[in-house]
RNA sequence: GCGGGUGUGGCGGAAUUGGCAGACGCACUAGACUUAGGAUCUAGCGCCACGUGCGUGGGGGUUCAAGUCCCUCCACCCGCACCA
């Protein structure tokens, strides 16, 4: 027997795949298709994470599962190589983008190549390669054409020593990353995309996708629908100020109102409020946080009271503070609330540090310890028309009340905000717009597209806060399309989330230079039947292709609602020491180590084995060990090997339990559990000193979507026809996996005191007899009289005894 | 703070969804083989006070029966919109 060598079969095999293009998905329509996803990795300068390969590897074991059993597969893989660590690295080495893009990818495709992954590489797309984000720039024009791309002012991150944006990752404790200077938040024009327009559809249509509960729970939160109402407290000597409420029913209860720092009334009223110096220094230092800072509720409340303007409560008809503060949000709501300290906790804090009368207006708390914000019992008090009333009555009386008078209107409003689209950045997707002083905004003509990044020597940002794009005059002056007059270019691109936003689309046509993709290939691939990835990307990725996607479905390009059939998620890999892998913590773990001195087999094996595939796990050493030695356990079956073309009788329920055991795991998650049963199927095998073909066979293909390269090494050797991949998928027989006798926990009280061994449709009565019989188990009725008996057929035996 | 999630041996985890807690693997211990062992094979392996004992983050409850259901408390992890 030769010796288990993976370092030359798995190259060997993996050769004989890109060969043979074993894996390319067919564009014959008659078989049925099965589309796996896996999300396309930042082409990052590290190399490639062991993290990657848990999703990857998961999905492959689909993906090989899904064609032996007949189907059409595709799983394809691609680059989202747009983005922020790139162009930083490029402008501190003085090396193109582009540059360490094609270098990034060469090393990351190498890497997943060693895995002896089952991707279709002839579909392989890249989000840089300018036929690709042709389509990027073509999907932003049809937005625009819709009326959902649009400009607003924004706050961005702005670093005053730099000089430059920065993301909010490059913001550490209120500093600049690179310089430590003082970054504040400065406001820009920026394109945005009108995503709200879509949130209520893309609540609803959570109902029709198979996606795992957490990622549900959490897009419908982050979505954010709330019902309220919008209510005007009239201002002495000003406009009214509106103010968002999802607890009208409190209205009673208001005693101030706190508008945003940058809300605009304070612009309006400057005249007569009488304190503005002070405004004004609070709106200075209030622009200096991030919304995450502002809303912490374990820091001190800050405000200032806007004086010289009172408020009026509609309700009440009383004269009420108006104050400022950090913790009202413009960007939710209408950047204005009325404060109900007994009933809200912020507005409770805010009170007592300022001193302000807290009014309870719902029976059932103690609004002097505490806000008392429960909404299911309780009764109104204090609260005029509402008195005596539960929330849910005085919602409805008092919202129909604030209509009638008109100074209220029932609302539905979401946590979710317009999608900031700009970035003032170079290594991004051009937008491809015109400014034109005549005509405004113009579009690119679309038989003008790619517009293509200009390649230049600088990319560094600009001392203003543009993006290096404006620097390039040359690229930036061209002409109106619309009216042939001087036009600038826009030259903010997009964010890295653009590209990703319907990169599975061109999976299914990746070479097309008329559409983005063919109808007849979309009608045939979409939607996705299975796509797994990152929990870190519920909220953003997975909201915003979904968008895209509804968008492109209206606009009839793609035949369905939702992109998504199914969404799972993989639980992260965390370095040995249980903490994050990371390079400062010294705990990376290359992959390209682990295969050159174990195998991409043994890899393959340990990621899917290494634990629940939804919940983090930490590296082990240790754990790949186990899993060579299970595989070099499965290369040595063959010294066991005898012929034999059906299975015996001794064996055959346990491959039948098997059959069933793998691939009904393998379809639930359950990596782990399929691998422990062949690790068992492994021990019966040694167990009894033999192995047939038969039976050999069958645990070659079970474990061939795992471990391909040692299974199709073995099936090789020992003189099986063709390769498992031309192979099908075992079936087990539902009857052979049922035992006829079963051993049986007979309890006393509820505690297991012995246990018999029965038939599994026994009758109560036989139970009891064998029960009776067992020495030890009589021996705890002795003396005591029976009180119940519960027998569950095929389960369990219950004696209770007093 | 808001939203989501997780707590089971020394470690990773399993438990047909209310029915024998600890499958499978790691680590460890003993033995075999061996010139050798970080190889291989065999056996053992939750805890202690060794009992009709205790045991699934803590406390309480429902039930013949609870890791699983209910209440309550605690700890940890992830995301928070310009990282990807």
């Amino acid at each position: 027997m030769k010796e288990y060598n993976p370092k030359n079969l798995e190259k060997k095999w993996q050769d004989i795949w890109d060969e043979k293009g074993t894996f390319y998905a067919s564009d014959d329509k008659s078989k049925p298709k099965y589309y796996a996803l896996v999300e396309f990795p930042y082409p990052s300068g590290q190399g490639l994470h062991v993290g990657h390969p848990r999703s990857y590897t998961a999905l492959d074991v689909v993906s090989r599962k899904r064609r032996l059993q007949g189907y059409n597969v595709l799983y394809p893989m691609g680059w989202d190589a747009f983005g922020l660590p790139t162009e930083n690295f490029a402008i501190k080495n003085k090396i193109h983008p582009r540059i360490v893009t094609e270098q990034n990818i060469a090393r990351f495709k190498s890497q997943l190549k060693s895995l002896g992954l089952s991707f279709d590489w002839s579909r392989e797309v890249d989000t840089t390669d300018p036929n690709y984000y042709k389509w990027t720039q073509w999907i932003f024009l049809k937005l625009f054409e819709k009326g959902l791309a649009y400009k607003k002012e924004a706050a961005i991150n702005w670093c005053t020593e730099c000089k430059v944006g920065l993301a909010n990752e490059e913001v550490v404790n209120g500093g600049c990353e690179r310089c430590g200077g003082e970054v504040v938040r400065k406001i820009k024009t920026q394109w945005m995309l009108k995503i709200t327009e879509y949130a209520e559809r893309l609540i609803k249509d959570l109902q029709i996708v198979d996606y795992i509960d957490r990622v549900k729970i959490q897009q419908e939160n982050w979505i954010g629908r709330s019902t309220g109402m919008e209510i005007d407290f009239a201002v002495t000597g000003g406009q009214p100020i509106r103010v968002y409420t999802t607890r009208p029913d409190t209205l009673f209860g208001a005693t101030y109102m706190v508008i945003a720092p940058e809300h605009p009334l304070i612009e309006e009223l400057k005249d007569q409020i009488t304190n503005l110096d002070e405004i004004e220094a609070y709106k200075e230092q209030a622009s200096k946080k991030s919304d995450f800072e502002r809303t912490e509720l374990v820091k001190e409340k800050t405000g200032v009271e806007i004086k010289g303007i009172k408020a009026v409560n509609p309700a009440t008809e009383k004269e009420i503070p108006i104050f400022i503060s950090d913790y009202v949000l413009i960007s939710y709501g209408t950047g204005a609330i009325m404060a109900v300290p007994g009933h809200d906790t912020r507005d409770w804090e805010f009170a007592k540090k300022f001193n302000l009368p807290i009014i309870e207006v719902v029976a059932g708390g103690n609004v002097d310890e505490a806000a008392y914000t429960d909404t299911e019992s309780g009764m109104l008090v204090n609260s005029g028309l509402i008195n005596g009333l539960d929330v849910k009555e005085a919602k409805e009386k008092i919202s129909h009340w604030l209509e009638e008078k008109e100074i209220g209107q029932r609302k539905i409003n979401f946590k979710l905000r317009d999608w900031v689209f700009s970035r003032q950045r170079y290594w991004g997707e051009p937008i491809p717009l015109v400014y034109c002083q005549e005509c405004g905004w113009v579009p690119v003509p679309e038989e003008e597209l790619p517009v293509v990044l200009p390649e230049v020597e600088s990319y560094e940002p600009t001392e203003n806060g543009e993006s290096p794009l404006a620097n390039m005059r040359e690229w930036v002056e061209t002409t109106c399309p619309k009216c042939g007059g001087k036009g600038e270019r826009e030259t903010d691109t997009m964010p890295q989330w653009a590209g990703s936003s319907w990169y599975f689309l061109r999976y299914t046509d990746p070479h097309n230079d008329k559409e983005l993709a063919s109808k007849e290939n979309l009608e045939y691939w979409t939607p996705i039947d299975w796509y797994n990835g990152g929990m870190e990307h519920t909220t953003l990725h997975l909201l915003y292709s979904r968008f895209w996607h509804k968008f492109l479905y209206d606009y009839g390009v793609v035949p369905t609602a939702e992109p998504y059939q199914k969404r799972t998620s993989h639980g992260m890999i965390l370095g040995e020491n249980s903490e994050k892998m990371s390079k400062s913590r010294g705990n990376v773990v290359n992959p390209d180590d682990i295969i050159e001195e174990y195998g991409a087999d043994t890899l393959r094996v340990y990621e899917m084995f290494i634990g629940d595939f939804e919940k983090s796990v930490p590296w082990s050493q240790n754990g790949i060990k186990g899993c060579r030695r299970f595989l070099d356990r499965s290369w040595k079956l063959q010294s066991i090997l005898v012929d034999g073309a059906t299975l015996s009788k001794d064996l055959e329920s346990t491959i039948h339990k098997t059959i069933k055991k793998v691939s009904e795991d393998f379809e639930n998650l359950k990596f782990n559990t399929a691998i422990a049963a062949l690790m068992s199927l492994i021990n019966d095998f040694n167990g009894k000193g033999s192995i047939n073909k038969a039976e050999f066979k069958i645990f070659l293909t079970l474990l061939n979507p795992i471990a391909p390269h040692i299974t199709e090494e073995l099936w090789e050797i020992n003189g099986y026809e063709g390769m498992v991949t031309d192979q099908s998928w075992p079936q087990w027989d539902e009857a052979k996996t049922k035992d006829d006798t079963i051993e049986m926990a007979v309890q006393v009280n509820g505690k297991v005191r012995g246990t018999i061994v029965i038939a599994a449709d026994a009758s109560k009565e036989d139970a009891k007899e064998k029960a009776m019989a067992d020495e030890k188990i009589a021996a705890f009725i002795d003396g005591k009289s029976i009180v119940k008996e519960i027998y569950v057929p095929g389960k369990i035996f219950n004696i209770v005894v007093k």
